[in-house]
DNA sequence: ACAGCGTAGTTGAAGGCTTGACTATTCCGC
DNA sequence: GCGGAATAGTCAAGCCTTCAACTACGCTGT
């Protein structure tokens, strides 16, 4: 009736809805809690820092990465909302933000007359140069040089083993 | 001119503000996205389920576990909110709006008139005890069966490494 | 006693995200 | 070609988060 620890062991007189739930082993619960807490931390700090140093989001940063990828610097909206793993919505409401700055505009397609393209102009382009070297600089300070190459190797390997699970692409 | 990887490799016509950046090379490259990228999804999909199937969110989730977890189910606001990895501002709204639910209460705090206890009610304790099954299921399903327990190890390896560098308390 | 400072927490406005409805266009089968 | 289903994208309402005040209380020194 006290504490309960709601990851690992269910409480002594359980709701029916907690029979045959599969409770994490004291092993797991710190795994999961490490997990969980340094990939918040760390991506808050990283998207902190670059917002505060270039004024740009994190997400706003990987919009501009996926378009400058591209030959032509332009992206179908669905193509790049998926890259960015973002919403259609959300996409569409960043590019106008994006297009208000004048770093993005927009452009009906060719092909499909349902379509837009969204293109990175000049402007965006330098934004991403500048602000390009601080978001590396973040990754490295926070990430690679806490890690041995045997743990980056291993966050790799982990990193893929989910996606196979999570990404239905 | 073309596509550039902003990561990885800086580009050939680099911007003086790029000079003397350490870039990632492919396999960090690799590393990162990974990393990024699972952690996203699985984030998103976790906090999606639970939503969807409670009615409550990741962050509430935490709030109600971490009071919970307490001998009287209360917490002082600071406290929690660095228990929560939130910000004094973001709780307090969070908390209202469980106040609403009438699933945590106000509570001035006896030894310091400028403190308050968040206070977890029965109703409050009834709904953690409804979802923990739903949100324990999916940590399951989405991360543990699908990673050895050598890549779990390694997980909470790295998230505790990682945690020393970052958590400042 | 009280001035000044630091701490605890709240509030309101501004902006971002999600959901669901909506328009416009294309694809498909007849 | 043409009618219906599917696809691309946008928009508005509501919720959440952030930021910058702001209130209230406690601590310290004189």
């Amino acid at each position: 009736m006290t504490s309960q620890v709601w990851d690992a062991s269910p409480p002594a007189d359980a709701s029916p809805a907690a029979e045959g739930t599969r409770w994490l082993d004291p092993e797991e619960q710190k795994a999961w809690r490490a997990w969980l807490y340094s990939t918040q931390l760390l991506q808050d700090r990283l998207d902190r820092e670059l917002t505060h140093q270039t004024g740009i989001s994190h997400a706003y940063y990987e919009i501009l990465v996926a378009l400058s990828e591209t030959p032509l610097r332009a992206m179908r909206m669905s193509e790049l909302a998926d890259r960015c793993l973002s919403s259609r919505s959300r996409l569409s409401h960043a590019v106008s933000r994006l297009e208000e700055r004048g770093w993005v505009r927009r452009q009906v397609c060719e092909s499909d007359g349902r379509g837009q393209l969204a293109v990175l102009t000049d402007e965006g382009f330098a934004a991403l140069e500048a602000a390009a070297p601080v978001h590396v600089e973040g990754v490295r300070t926070h990430l690679f040089d806490q890690l041995s190459p045997q743990q980056v190797a291993a966050m790799r390997d982990i990193g893929e083993t989910l996606l196979r699970h999570l990404d239905p692409g």
